[in-house]
DNA sequence: AACTACAACTTGTATATACAAGATAATTTT
DNA sequence: AAAATTATCTTGTATATACAAGTTGTAGTT
């Protein structure tokens, strides 16, 4: 718990809530309290309430509506991020299984890195690590990631296998995805991941450079991905 | 101008800025006039100038510093927003060119159109048109859209030719895209398409399918997409 | 010259209040 | 019974104020 030392009310609520959506206490169109509600709960106004509800809002977890209310929205696994879909209904829900090809360890930049990185960034070195991800037995995605190793102790030590990179920067060292950029390609897959993806070298795939900032200056997440999308495909939220 | 009767000031105060930063009359790295500074020249409060600074930060033209000021960012070319960029660097400022193979026509949705529909939004119907993308006299983009039919008087006798599709939207009716989500997958161009992208039926394209929600409710612009990416690739922002 | 303390800026958080305007259900009128 | 009105919810916008806390330059001290 490295949190700031005081954590700013608004910030608690908009935790609050968020969690109770997340954890099912909330399904998809319900009203939240009022505004007037959530203010006597707090203890507190409707600035600070609304400026809760706003990062709800940014966040994607709520909508709201003049009149009405807020409105919990439909959840997105993995907002503004890359996430993964079943191609048929109902498949959306199974979970990705992680082998790590190549178990994250401390590095400096590759000369020719496939991004332009700030000075800063490449002073910091980088984590580097190699995931093949499963569905039904089957692998789908080849991904190699580079994050800027900037404040991230015992980050190498860590079980990727089974928890989202995601989930685990934020909850441990409070690190969040802002933003982020991507470039797609569709390749024949006649480099060595294709058999990795257990598929044959002419067999199309989806090729994709990430680069995703963070709440954390100079902290970035690139990766490099190949993906089999003959039964799922990629899909994201923006 | 279809705009709300009122105007709140802290949209006005927000497009102003907005259209400063745009028009370049701030560079990256620049800081913007301070809240108070800003409550005299607007003779208003710092709660609405911060409320005006805050869609700011959300759209990304600014970034804000505790004790420092309120940042101008760099400027992205289609936040959040598709875009197409060239292979080699230098190459991302040329134009595409765009040949309209189907007019835009008023139309019922499909039966089994790829994306569900609100009620609201299968009853006034959408705008279908093809486009056909080229850079360098090189066919590269295959695109069929369907925008949906609601207040976009005389849409149907616009020329999509030369201009952005987003910009005549933004610019005629005030619509602006919001968010949106794409499905991706790599595929074998045995389609009819492969034959207008000017590529054999083996070669790999990118496929998408594509909704954005726009700040008019219901009204919202679905693309399906194939790409050539041998010399080119996809590039997107989120 | 280097360090310290302070003043004067900046944005961040919060309270208290007011009225406008959309949504909805109850009430009254027709 | 149907339509219009009203009351009462809701969120949206706005003012006025206060103090906390980060940043930066300056004046004073060592």
């Amino acid at each position: 718990m490295n949190r700031k030392e005081t954590t700013p009310l608004y910030r608690k609520i908009t935790d609050d809530l968020k969690t109770a959506i997340e954890k099912g206490s909330y399904s998809k169109g319900d009203l939240l309290p009022s505004e007037n509600d959530l203010c006597k709960t707090y203890n507190t106004t409707r600035a600070t309430i609304r400026q809760a509800l706003g990062a709800l809002m940014i966040s994607g977890h709520i909508t709201r509506k003049h009149g009405k209310g807020s409105i919990v929205a439909e959840p997105k696994n993995g907002l503004g991020i890359l996430s993964l879909k079943g191609f048929t209904a109902g498949i959306g829900n199974k979970p990705l299984s992680t082998v790590i090809l190549q178990k994250p360890s401390k590095q400096a930049w590759s000369e020719d890195f496939y991004y332009a990185l700030e000075e800063d960034e490449l002073a910091a070195g980088c984590i580097f690590f190699v995931r093949l991800r499963y569905l039904d037995q089957k692998p789908l995605l080849y991904e190699e990631t580079h994050i800027t190793n900037l404040n991230l102790p015992h980050f190498t030590s860590r079980n990727l296998e089974n928890r989202s990179l995601f989930r685990i920067l934020e909850e441990n060292y409070q690190v969040k995805v802002k933003e982020g950029e991507q470039k797609i390609w569709a390749i024949n897959g006649n480099e060595p991941v294709s058999k990795l993806l257990n598929v044959t070298s002419g067999h199309p795939l989806v090729h994709m450079k990430r680069r995703l900032q963070t709440n954390i200056r100079n902290l970035n997440i690139y990766s490099s991905l190949y993906c089999n999308t003959e039964e799922y495909f990629l899909q994201d939220y923006f």
